[in-house]
Parts: C-alpha cells; sequence; structure tokens
RNA sequence: UGCGGAAUUGUGUAAGGGUAGCACGACAGACUCUGACUCUGUUUGUCUGGGUUCAAAUCCUAGUUCCGCAGCCA
C-alpha cells in the first residue's frame, strides 16, 4: 500500500509527537458486525490503518459488539476477508469489545461508588420526557440520588437478571442542563435478555457504545482512535468516560467526514434489504458498492486506495463523483489487464476473396501497454464477425469504420474493403461482403495508404458462442445517497444497469478462462470474468462515448 | 436564536499573511493497428458585508448557508 497523503489528522499528530504529547501512533478500525464493508467503510478502514503504517504504530481490528439484537457471525467474517483484502493488516490485534464486557461491569461499579453513575428507572418515553429538547434543558431524574449502596445493589440485580428489558438503565451522572445533549446524564447500561453471538447467556447487560468504545481504546492502548463526523457531539463523553476511570495515558478521538458517492446506496439498511428481497444477487453482486462487489466486478484494492487518496480526508461534507473511482481502476487496469476480443453483436462478415478453408494466424498483443503480456495467435478465416456497430451503411461523417466501399483495419490482420451489403427480406443485413488485400496481414499496405479505422472481429469458425450480461453502472440508485422515507430502493433504480446480450462471440482462449482473472477487452470496456455467472461478463468500466459499442 | 462542525472552479482536495496549486470531469487539438490509451492546450473558484495590513482564502468582526445531535443504535 502506498503512503497516504497527509492530511489534517496528520498535522496533530505530528504536533503532538513534536511536543511530546503522545510518543506512538496506535489506530484501530473497531466494526459493528451488522453488516458487509463497503467502499465507505474502506476510507475509514485506510485512514485508521494507513495512519498506523505511516508513523511506524499498530492497527487492531476490534468488532464493536456490545448489541446483540443486531450482530452475526457471518459478518465477522466477511470484516476479516475484506480487511485483509485490502492490505490492511491488523498487525496489533483482532479484538472483540464484548470480550471487555468484564472490565466494563468492573469501572461501572466504579463510576456507582464514585457517585458518578446511577440506577435509573425511568421508561423510555419517562426518558425522553426528561431528556428536554435541542433548545430546553433536561430535567434530573428522581432516581439520580440514589445511594451509593443502593445503585450497587440495584446494578448487581440488573446484571442477575432480576429485570426485564428496559425496566432500568445504569445512567453516567453529568449534566441534564448541558446544552449537548450526549452530556444529559446518558444511558450507559441498558438491561437486554438477548442471546449474544460471542458470549452466549452470560449478560443480559450490555454497555453503550458511548460508554464500552473509550475503555476498549483504552485497554488495547489506542492513541488515536479516529471516527466520522457524526460522533463529534459524543467526543465530550468519550472524554468525560476516560477522566472519569482515570485512563492514564488515554485515547483521544478525532473525527474527519465520511465518504459519500454519487449514484451509490451506502446505507446498510438498504444494502441488506437489497440482499434479503432478492433484488440482488447477494453482498458481492457487481451493482453492490460493497468491497465484496467491487471485487467480484474487477476492481482492486490498489485501485481503492488510489481513490481514496485522491478523495482525500478533510471535515467538510463532500459528495464525490462516480468518475473518480472509475478513472481510478481504469487507470490501473489499462495497464495491468489483458486483452480479449469479445463481439457483443455480432453480424457477419464474408471475406469474399480469401479461401474457404484456410486458416492463418495473427499473433495480437495481450496488452498493448505491457510488452512483457506477450501476444496470442488469433485464427483468421473467411467467415469472421464484427461489432454491428462497427459498420454503417449510411455513415456519419468521420465515421472511421466499415461503411460500404470503404477500407478498414481488422485488428491485428487484414484489411478489408466492404464491397457488397445484403439484407433479407426485412430490409435488415444479415452479412457484409468485404475482400482483403493480401499485402496488409499484420503490416501496413506497401502503397503507403493510410486507414483511419480498426475494429476488432473474430472467426465465425473458431469464435464461441456466449451470452454476456453487462452490469452497466454499479450504481443502481439515481443521484442520491439517501434514500427519502416515503420511496424505496425500486424508485430509484437504474433499469440499465443490467443489459443481457445473447449470442455474442467470443474469442476461443475465453472459453476456459480462469477465475477471477481480470481481462480487458479492446474495445471501450473492461471486462471481468465473474465467477457466478459461467460464461457471462461484466463490464466494470464504460466510457461516455455511447458511440462505441463493443469491446 | 440550544450545542457541535463545515464552507476554495462542475466535483474532490491543497495552500494557514506574499503568484490560489493538484486530481477527476468537460471542451479543443495532436497521435494511434480501435475513435481507447497517451500527449498538448483551454475555461471556470476562495459563501457574503465590513475591518486590520504594503499584501487576506488565511487574521478580526457581523452575517448567510449546509451538515450532525433529542435510541435503553453505533
Amino acid at each position: 500500500m502506498k503512503e497516504m497523503p497527509s492530511n489534517f489528522i496528520h498535522d496533530i499528530i505530528d504536533a503532538e509527537l513534536a511536543a511530546g504529547i503522545t510518543t506512538k501512533v496506535h489506530t484501530r478500525y473497531p466494526p459493528e458486525p451488522n453488516g458487509y464493508l463497503h467502499i465507505g467503510h474502506a476510507k475509514a478502514i485506510w485512514i485508521s490503518s494507513g495512519t498506523a503504517k505511516k508513523y511506524g504504530g499498530m492497527f487492531n481490528l476490534r468488532y464493536d459488539d456490545t448489541n446483540p439484537t443486531k450482530e452475526d457471525e457471518e459478518y465477522v467474517k466477511s470484516i476479516y476477508e475484506d480487511l485483509l483484502w485490502l492490505g490492511a493488516n491488523p498487525d496489533g490485534g483482532v479484538f472483540y469489545g464484548s470480550d471487555y464486557f468484564d472490565k466494563c461491569y468492573e469501572y461501572a461499579i466504579k463510576l456507582i461508588k464514585d457517585g458518578e453513575a446511577f440506577v435509573c428507572d425511568l421508561t423510555f418515553d419517562e426518558m425522553r420526557e426528561y431528556r428536554g429538547t435541542l433548545t430546553e434543558p433536561g430535567k434530573e431524574s428522581p432516581w439520580r440520588n440514589r445511594s451509593i449502596e443502593e445503585n450497587l445493589e440495584l446494578f448487581e440485580e440488573m446484571k442477575d437478571g432480576k429485570y426485564p428489558d428496559g425496566a432500568k438503565t445504569l445512567r453516567a451522572k453529568i449534566d441534564m442542563s448541558s446544552p449537548n445533549i450526549v452530556m444529559r446524564d446518558p444511558v450507559i447500561y441498558r438491561i437486554l435478555h438477548v442471546e449474544h453471538y460471542r458470549q452466549g447467556n452470560k449478560w443480559c447487560i450490555y454497555p453503550m457504545y458511548d460508554y464500552a468504545h473509550p475503555i476498549q481504546d483504552a485497554i488495547e492502548g489506542i492513541t488515536y482512535s479516529l471516527c466520522s463526523l457524526e460522533f463529534e457531539n459524543n467526543r465530550p463523553l468519550y472524554d468525560w468516560v476516560c477522566d472519569k476511570i482515570g485512563f492514564d495515558p488515554r485515547p483521544h478521538q478525532y473525527e474527519f467526514a465520511k465518504l459519500k458517492l454519487e449514484h451509490t446506496v451506502m446505507g446498510k439498511r438498504y444494502l441488506r434489504k437489497m440482499v434479503e428481497t432478492n433484488f440482488v444477487d447477494g453482498w458481492d453482486d457487481p451493482r453492490m458498492i460493497t468491497l465484496c462487489g467491487l471485487r467480484r466486478r474487477g476492481y482492486t484494492p490498489s485501485a481503492i486506495h488510489d481513490f481514496l487518496g485522491r478523495v482525500g480526508i478533510a471535515k467538510a461534507n463532500s459528495l464525490v463523483e462516480i468518475e473518480l473511482l472509475e478513472h481510478c481502476i481504469r487507470e490501473e487496469l489499462n495497464a495491468t489487464a489483458e486483452r480479449r476480443i469479445a463481439v457483443l453483436e455480432p453480424i457477419k462478415v464474408v471475406i469474399t476473396n480469401y479461401p474457404e478453408d484456410k486458416v492463418e494466424y495473427f499473433a495480437v498483443s495481450n496488452n498493448p501497454n505491457d510488452p512483457d503480456a506477450g501476444t496470442r495467435d488469433l485464427p483468421f478465416t473467411r467467415e469472421i464477425y464484427i461489432e454491428r456497430s462497427d459498420f454503417e451503411e449510411i455513415p456519419p461523417p468521420k465515421f472511421f469504420r466499415l461503411k460500404p466501399d470503404g477500407e478498414v483495419r481488422l485488428m491485428g490482420a487484414y484489411i478489408i474493403k466492404c464491397e457488397n451489403v445484403i439484407k433479407n427480406s426485412n430490409g435488415e443485413i444479415t452479412e457484409i461482403h468485404c475482400t482483403y488485400d493480401p499485402e496488409t496481414g499484420g503490416k501496413n499496405p506497401p502503397d503507403g495508404r493510410k486507414i483511419k479505422g480498426t475494429i476488432h472481429w473474430v472467426s465465425a469458425e473458431h469464435a464461441i458462442e456466449a451470452d454476456v450480461m453487462l452490469y452497466d453502472n454499479l450504481f443502481t440508485i439515481e443521484n442520491t445517497n439517501d434514500i427519502p422515507e416515503d420511496k424505496t430502493y425500486d424508485d430509484y433504480l437504474n433499469p440499465d444497469s443490467i443489459i443481457k446480450l445473447t449470442g455474442c462471440k467470443l474469442e476461443k482462449s475465453l472459453e476456459n478462462m480462469e477465475q477471477d482473472v481480470r481481462y480487458q477487452f479492446v474495445r471501450n470496456g473492461y471486462f471481468i470474468r465473474d465467477s457466478k455467472y459461467a460464461n457471462t461478463f461484466n463490464r466494470i468500466v464504460t466510457l461516455k462515448d455511447g458511440y462505441a459499442k463493443g469491446m
């Protein structure tokens, strides 16, 4: 992974290092295992892991699994895989927030003993009422001044399962009139008689994020706890917990703006809904912005990192254009991916002056940008297929491809000239008859004439036929990041996001193409083999120019 | 009229008193065995009003707009 560019967080770290406030950089990525990672998460991972790497520090993965109602082992596994795929090796270790439940409980007792926390009997609705509003202060809970002994006893009873869900909470005793609502005696423990996917039924009380998170960070020796902007209001509580428990040294939280991408659905609930309703093929459907979806589509970790580096890190909310992401993968694949030919909408061309039983082989570069990629031999025969859109009977101005009486280069092979157009009774073109110039096989014409157009082709005899699925757009959503309340995702789906093409003609070498190998086809798109759809391909990048349609 | 953040070209991001830079996109041209790629060029920007200063995106001041916060979610 390339070292990440400097940003405002690094400015802070540099200053603290210089001032001796910090001596090491230890970061963490704390996902809740309740969904698959998407490109937005990749940014957070990259910021934390990249920052640690840049300063020679460590990076932890910690599953933030303090709410047993939402979490699942499936997600734990996928998160780990995606993290490794990204190259964000958790060299500081892999941890589970739930493994600190004993510690959290112990510290809660300390807080109670110090008079910093109390057991509250307010119901959910009462608590909301007592909390006040954005503009009015809250009221103190009537249970706020219980004795330490009573609080201790009640809290233990909560732990022992004497109370039903919601009957009591443990709250931090801070300030009900704080202008920051987060500080109005926040709940730090709730009762949840729910089995935890790792802890089983050991607990029926679970710590809240705001309370557990600083503890987890402190225990792991995290120095820079980097998170997204929406936690800015929670930072005072983070600091309060660290102060009251007395961690020294203690972690500090810094916030950055999340990644938002045009036309994409990032919300976990929408992604999950699309999976659960079988609207998509799974979390790794190539149209999904999930990391596994991007991976299946042909995105590479390096392209994603390149993208994140270009987007940068700041505190201003922003919406990044999708073109930038596409540029990054296009740039990489253009340099690295091997080309193969596929004719998506074939039309037959008969080379009338070419012998019927003759086969010639032309060596074609696997990657014009990389001589080391070598060549492969393409068979050339009397009958070939070209892209229907590479022929125009009535060509527009500056049309450089095949047209009546016109010449065009067959890539790697001969220059051919269109002599005749064969139509059926409906007036549809069924065949194009051409002649070839024998002097031009793989080389320029001896008379020096310039042929401007070059098109791709496959031998009819040697081609394999396949149906091709194009995921034209990664992004199934119109120009919005969040779906309004009264809409569902289907209201926003782009109907063109999947294009099914039947009867495409592919070059033979694609027949036994290995899984997970990327190919870039020669025309205007990059295609990958999709391991789930046998014999189909995904177009992962398309150019703006609607003119060039083949590959 | 609470609190916390933010505002630089179409988009994203730099510059922290001294020529507003870079990237993507768009447009124009060159090149080309694909019109792709590559190369060259072009346009557009400091939220607003005041102030300090030889000099302000940067400092001061007053506004404006946008985002987040009222889960026993994270």
